[in-house]
DNA sequence: TGAATACTGAAGCAACAACTTGACTAACTG
DNA sequence: CAGTTAGTCAAGTTGTTGCTTCAGTATTCA
């Protein structure tokens, strides 16, 4: 299963995904004790959710009513590779330019 | 300057803003020449140009009428932070349930 | 100087994204 | 079984994004 790469980092850029992330992070959660503490409904966990499952940084599983959530490698590892990929070309490209010019683009 | 993260991603999350870094890692290029072969106008590329500027993927400099693009790191070096920053969380995640779930989640 | 080139700015548009509400189903609890 | 709890589905709203066109400005060229 392939992942879309686009779609990955669009995952990303929303800060209630992060939030999620993060939370996560510190263990499975139910998805309305995500909801919580994020100011938003239910719903609109549900439907992070989903993004966050078909990105593969999250994995969940429906035990009775409450489905639990958890972290899945999959998205955090394509995010990786991309860096790892990138940063070849684009140190090669700023060494060629470093030596000249002021480094100080950060 | 502290870079938004969340726009970092966004940055990323466009084909077209990625198909721009890709070329740019080949070397600089003028505006003009980066709409060319992406089949948009190049009031599209400007666009994109800086939002790559804002997220720190790109710097440009205008020289005479040509504006010319070649790739920075700030935005690079974000995303790979972001990345390195949470691969100890995930993994630590997943090692404490790796032992008994199966880990073939890729 | 006049024409071509390289880009910029404003405005508009269609598609999408994040969110809501309200009605619903399924599962525990007393 | 009635009531609460956990989540889902469909639809609608609002704001944003990616793109366009058209009208401009500045620069280079003949």
């Amino acid at each position: 299963m392939e992942l879309d790469i686009d779609r990955v980092f669009q995952a990303l850029g929303d800060p209630t995904r992060r939030a999620i992330l993060n939370r996560l992070s510190l263990g499975p959660q139910s998805v309305s004790k995500l909801a919580e503490p994020l100011g938003v409904t239910v719903t609109a966990i549900g439907q992070h959710l989903q993004v966050l499952e078909e990105t593969g940084f999250v994995h969940t599983e429906k035990t009775g009513r409450v489905r639990s959530c958890r972290l899945q490698s999959a998205g955090f590892k394509a995010v990786e590779h991309w860096a790892v990929e990138h940063r070849a070309t684009w140190e090669r490209r700023l060494d060629v330019l470093g030596g000249l010019l002021s480094e100080d683009d950060g």
